[in-house]
Parts: structure tokens; C-alpha cells; sequence
DNA sequence: CTTGACCCTATAGCATGCTATAGGTCCTAA
DNA sequence: TTAGGACCTATAGCATGCTATAGGGTCAAG
């Protein structure tokens, strides 16, 4: 496919995916005749995965870190294994800060139920980030 | 305490703090007679809740948005809580998002440790992305 | 054979979120 | 009383991650 299809079918715009080809996230593709990029199926899937690693808070540099746990010349098993576990651990913590804020949310949308005046609404909100936030 | 004891315990820059102020994050805090900003521990939890919530890819104006979810003038419950829904909705979704990069590191981690080789993580990282990413 | 949608390179500009600088005041302590 | 560090305002500059523009080539349909 071209790039505008595997732009539409990854949810980014032409101009990003050469933008992520000059940062290095997505490999050079092949090339037609007169120079079109050809792309596949995995460029698709690689590329909603810088996407949605993006947004969830990681930056284009780390975003190339987790593509690029993988041999480099002296790059040994281990040093693969501990980047992947910081990585993980930081997962980890993202996910917990989530977690807490979902569950504040979740009060708050049931407060809101119960008494059904924004008056609660924000009463309980203040109370959320005094508590934890 | 004084600015710099709050980023500090905050984790952020002076610059920083003042910068949130004048984006509105912060609330505009007492001063001394001489003008210098005198903040409360509740100012310490409210500004960690900024950071974390930044770290996790939400803009400061989501993160503005999450504190705000209070009553302002025309505001109803029922509009407060419809932004609250929407706002776990895309927290949740972050949530899911993470649970599967930590999934392939965890993958990635024990094939490392199975096979020892770097081409064994490689590979098993390639396989991450093609079957999900 | 030309129109229009799509592709190309190169480069400039923009929004966000800081970060640094200039120029000055306050305060504590030797 | 003066040296230092922390504070103040105002404003400029920087890194990231796009996004838009200029100027042009490709190609299938009509």
C-alpha cells in the first residue's frame, strides 16, 4: 500500500509517518519506480504502536527505545533484559497513577449520581486530590 | 513553606511552579508582606497531582480540565459528570493500552531469560509488535 | 492529453511545556 | 553592613512533535 492508506489505516497524518521515518520509528520502505514508499500490513501495526505508545505518555526517543530492545553490536542478553525491565517498571507505575485516577473518577461520577448537585460533584473532587493527589 | 520548598517536595522547578500558576493549575497562593508566595501542604499534593497526571500524557490542559471538573457558573451536574465519564473512558483506554506494553515486556523478559540470547529478545520483540502492536 | 488526486523533497512555522536570562528585592547571618 | 541565597517580574529562547507551504513529479480516468 501507499503512504496515504497506511496513513488512514494507522490513524496519523501523511506528513507523520515521514516525520516518524526521519526520527527512525519506522524503517525506510521500499520504493517504486518513481519513488513512492511501499508499505505492508506490519508497518501498519508498527506504526499504531508508536501511535498509541505516544499518547500514552511516551516520548518519540522512548517510543524508539521499546521498538529498539533488540541486538545492537555489543548488546548482550542481559543488557536487552534490563532495559526491558526498567521499561516494564515504569509501565507499571504509569498504570498505578492510572489506576488512582480512574478510581477518583469513579467517585466522583458516583457522587454526582447520589446527590445529582455539582455542589457534591466538587466537593467530592477536592477531596480526591486531597486524599491522594 | 516558600516556592522552593514546594517544588522541591513537588518534584518540579521554581519555574516551573510559577509557570502552573500563571497556566492556572495552581491557585493563585497568600504572599508575605514582602511578596513572596506562601503555599500548604495541600498545594505540595495538588501540584504531585499535575506531575503524575503529565507524566501520563494528558496535556496540562486535560489536566486542567481534570481539576476543574467543578461547578462553574451554567454548569450542571449533569455536565460535570458527562465530562468525568468521558475522562475515564480515555483513562481507561490508556489503562488497557499500558496492560498490553507491559504484557510483551514481560514476554520479552522471560524469553530473554529462557534462551540467554539477544536474538532470542529480538525476536521475541519483533513477534510483540506483529501480533498486537 | 489533461485534470485531479496522490506522491515526492525541502524547509519554515506553530503549540506545548518548560528553562534561562536580566534586572531587581528580601532576608539571614557572619 | 554586606555577602549569599532565595525570592520577585518580565520576557526570550529551546526541545519536542508535529503541520503547513512551496515547488514539483506520477498516474489512472475521462
Amino acid at each position: 500500500m501507499k503512504i496515504g492508506e497506511l496513513a488512514e489505516r494507522a490513524g496519523v497524518s501523511v506528513q507523520t509517518v515521514r516525520y516518524y521515518e526521519r526520527r527512525g520509528l519506522l524503517p525506510e520502505p521500499e520504493r517504486t519506480r518513481s519513488g513512492y514508499r511501499e508499505y505492508e500490513m506490519s508497518d501498519v501495526r508498527r506504526l499504531g504502536f508508536v501511535r498509541r505508545a505516544k499518547e500514552l505518555g511516551f516520548t518519540l526517543s522512548e517510543v524508539g527505545d521499546l521498538l529498539d530492545l533488540r541486538v545492537r553490536t555489543g548488546t548482550t542478553a542481559a543488557d536487552v533484559r534490563a532495559r526491558a525491565v526498567r521499561k516494564l517498571e515504569s509501565t507499571h507505575g504509569k498504570m498505578r497513577d492510572l489506576e488512582r485516577i480512574a478510581a477518583a473518577l469513579e467517585r466522583l461520577i458516583s457522587t454526582c449520581d447520589a446527590h445529582g448537585s455539582p455542589e457534591a460533584c466538587a466537593l467530592m473532587h477536592a477531596l480526591e486530590i486531597d486524599e491522594r493527589g
